[in-house]
DNA sequence: TTCGTCAGTGACGAATCGTCAACTTACCAG
DNA sequence: CTGGTAAGTTGACGATTCGTCACTGACGAA
């Protein structure tokens, strides 16, 4: 190993420590109070070298969003682990990603604000570039589990609908439904009493019955699934969704 | 008339003038662009005057929101108005959301924020009861079509379905699917040549028939009544979307 | 020992937020 | 007409924060 390795190595833990220390900001102070004085205040090293690191305040939140994609990643690949059909592992990649949102909904909202023109512009590409890569890292297993859906017959999709189409579906819809109830704890007219776990399968099984993919809810228990997964994939954190 | 109500008329003019010079800056420089000392400068009030319309920025962002809601609103009411089942008027309701979105992304974007704790915190009383009362009259139209619907036997919920769950996701799942494409500017490798209308639809029509909302997109062509919702209810705006 | 290199430092200028003491205006009573 | 009070307006100000850059000093080479 030459000198050149060991330092590299030594700024990525650096900055694997910096990372740790803005996610420790924003779970106390939250996002808009994630501030790159405090995080230098924190770390044994100055502002000026946090600058070296990240670009820009914008710049280290698209690292902590990548890093928080990173565990999801993770969980995602457990997920797929899931002993059933193809429909119930699927699902079991929604309880996932409903598990990470609860588990840390800043972290969660962050994924929106990544798209932001604003906040892109600011990011450094080398950034972006890990971004879209683990995006595609995220995107990769339930494609994989559309193809092999339809290889085994629970899945015919309608023409007009490709696999990249219906991964984006099932993912969008959850976005949508999590991220609309995940900091409800506001009293919002609309949204009282709404439980996430709940809408969030209903949404999902809505959307699978509305493409066929088989077996349907109408032959299936999908609450007994949901137990399953809780008790099989994610014995510790599932605590957090209530299973109807 | 007192004195009273015409100084409130006054107010309340100010305060739209305000808002719109708010809108105007968050047009050309998006939303971090939007400064308080900007919109005291383009105006010709001083700063002072601003915040004693605006507790901070942060309630003047709600406002903006609330402002957004109100055409959507508007939209919404021309929607539910379109002839038809009441499938296809609950698709120009979703066809209206997209415009809106289409039109200014920015502000269809303020709506996720709108929900932040740091935001709710920030924000006035009156402005969060304000927008709560809009959340509701934009809910409302989408619960009656749904009634309707039970009625004319068009659709029969699943017991473990309320009318606002229905509405709700319907909503989520439209939010979703436009904020994750809304912003595609960017060639993400998951969402690359996937297209807004296109995939709402898609979305929205697998939704539908999961719920059995008839007629099934199998048995009626939603494709024409996407040409006449935008050639009859929006003929100005439909230019935004292509019908596939 | 001396010198060059380069990561590290933190004081700094600019921009922004929200406040407040001073100021202006409107209006009314005497 | 005059003096006074209340209400509304102003912009300078302190506090934060961002991102920069001229300076420092540690370390290895000659």
């Amino acid at each position: 190993m030459g000198p050149r390795t060991v330092k590299s190595e030594q700024l990525q833990a650096r900055e694997r420590e910096l990372i740790e220390t803005a996610l420790g900001i924003m779970e106390q102070e939250g996002t808009s109070g994630l501030t790159m004085d405090k995080v230098a205040a924190r770390v044994p090293y100055s502002k000026g070298t946090v600058y070296n690191h990240f670009r820009s305040r914008e710049d280290l939140l698209t690292s902590i969003c990548n890093a928080s994609m990173e565990t999801l990643v993770e969980l995602f690949t457990r997920a797929i682990g899931f002993q059933g059909s193809t429909r119930e592992r699927l699902l079991a990649v929604h309880y996932a990603y409903l598990l990470h949102a609860l588990l840390d909904p800043t972290q969660f909202m962050l994924v929106i604000s990544a798209k932001t023109a604003n906040l892109i512009e600011r990011t450094s590409e080398r950034r972006l570039a890990a971004h879209h890569e683990l995006e595609g890292r995220l995107m990769g297993p339930m494609l994989e589990l559309v193809d092999e859906a339809i290889a085994a017959g629970e899945l015919t999709p309608a023409p007009h609908l490709d696999r990249r189409q219906i991964v984006f579906t099932n993912w969008a819809g959850s976005f949508g439904v999590i991220s609309l109830l995940i900091n409800s704890q506001d009293q919002c007219s609309a949204r009282e009493d709404l439980d996430a776990g709940t809408e969030l399968f209903n949404h999902v099984n809505l959307l699978l019955d509305g493409m066929q993919w088989r077996p349907m809810s109408s032959d299936w228990h999908y609450d007994q699934t949901l137990k399953r997964i809780g008790a099989e994939i994610f014995p510790g954190e599932s605590t957090l969704i209530d299973t109807p």
